[in-house]
DNA sequence: AAGTGGTCTAGACCACAAG
DNA sequence: TTGTGGTCTAGACCACTTG
């Protein structure tokens, strides 16, 4: 009898139970952790899965190991949570700061495109684009005002009112059937104006966090751009580089 | 004879051959690469040698796989080298947008540790530190702005003044004999003062992006505690999630 | 049903760091 | 020299997508 059932990908399992040790401090900070073959001997894995366990760990930054030595617990690191890929997701960014996510719409219209939304959505010009202008608040504080623009012709399914406060991915996957693949984002700093400050309350000529982004599908084929605005004052964003 | 020389790792050599062909355009964007077992015969080297360089090109971005489907390339992301770990290294990211990076040293000084860089380094209250005020320049024009603070005990050998110019981890590696394994960032928006204007010439009240760093060694000691300003109006700060 | 990527195993050898 | 992680192989089966 092992501790492994099948279900999850045995290498996956490997990973929570290692991560899981990890965080409960059942193994030292300051020590190694057993060699690989230890425990592919005590999981009943072969070596190659605890393996890709250990890389993902090491991905994670949870880990670093070191040819010839062994692998070592990042202990600075255990509080963090918010790894980069975390940005991109406001609502878990926030609940990762211990607060409640909640996403406010402020509108949402059926408009044609302007011309730089056309340029990043590779749309004829003034073809008609759903703009989503949302508020993601932080136990009700306001943090990110986020403009979303993607085009009406990839909407399959007609939605209610409150599937316009899903996470905008997710609002692809059920309404286009879209999966996105990869996305680019510029990111800037930049200064409320008072139309900002209204919104985000962070006083005028106060500076802001701006992520400018463009999500594609495996195709290549954009599917949303968006604008968001981060007051980095109330939701730090803090990353960590493995 | 296979096309594989024994040197790099073979799982490398196979990543840069695939990479090569994507962006040369030797596979047609729009459709799939060659299935894993066809480029494991090409190659001569076995599907898992050929799944690792395959995850490695996913993990940068430059292609989606999809089971049961195929490995599809990412054509908006051939032009983009600046990958997220491209942020860390300045004059990196500076050679990717085509100019060339010079580093500026402003001052070096030993001197007692303030507060709160003292506390990021686990030192006790005034001990010495090396601080390290330098500019970074792209094709002469200032970009970044960089303050590194590191314990003048870690400094295991004597270094000249051009050392001072080196990136701040080659710095740590060559003089205190220490590699560093993860860092913590803060990303935040900040505003030009007087000082930050005349030293990075963009104007008074000005947004800009501010990074507060620590670097950690394996063992979880604090190496460098840093602060950079970043005119992102000169050097564009694009990433990619992949 | 056929073909793709995803997972897993067992065993081998190599490169590196430590005592 | 010993033990660690790093690389590689050959072969098997599973899960998914597409025609």
């Amino acid at each position: 009898m092992s501790l492994i059932e099948r279900q999850k990908p045995i290498a996956e399992q490997v990973h929570d139970i290692l991560r899981g040790r990890i965080v409960q401090r059942e193994y030292a900070v300051d020590q190694r952790l057993p060699s690989e073959e230890a425990l592919s001997i005590e999981l009943n894995v072969s070596r190659a899965t605890i393996r890709t366990a250990l890389a993902t760990l090491a991905a994670e930054g949870l880990v670093t190991r070191r040819q010839g030595d062994g692998t070592y617990i990042n202990k600075h690191v255990i509080e963090i949570n918010t790894r980069f890929e975390g940005i991109w997701e406001f609502t878990q960014l926030i609940e990762n700061s211990g607060r409640k996510p909640v996403i406010q719409v402020l509108s949402d219209q059926l408009r044609p495109a302007k011309p730089h939304e056309a340029d990043a959505l590779g749309l004829p010009h003034h073809a008609l684009v759903l703009a989503l202008e949302r508020l993601f608040l932080a136990d009700s504080t306001p943090v990110i005002y986020s403009i979303n623009v993607l085009p009406q012709a990839i909407i399959q399914k007609p939605y209610a009112p409150e599937a316009l406060n899903l996470p905008i991915l997710r609002f692809l996957d059920q309404y286009c059937g879209q999966q996105y693949a990869y996305a680019v984002a510029d990111i800037s700093a930049s200064i409320a104006d008072e139309m900002l400050n209204h919104i985000l309350q962070v006083g005028v000529g106060k500076p802001l966090l701006r992520f400018d982004e463009v999500f594609y599908n495996y195709e290549g084929t954009p599917l949303v751009c968006a604008v968001n605005h981060y007051d980095d004052k109330m939701l730090r964003l803090r990353v960590l580089r493995g």
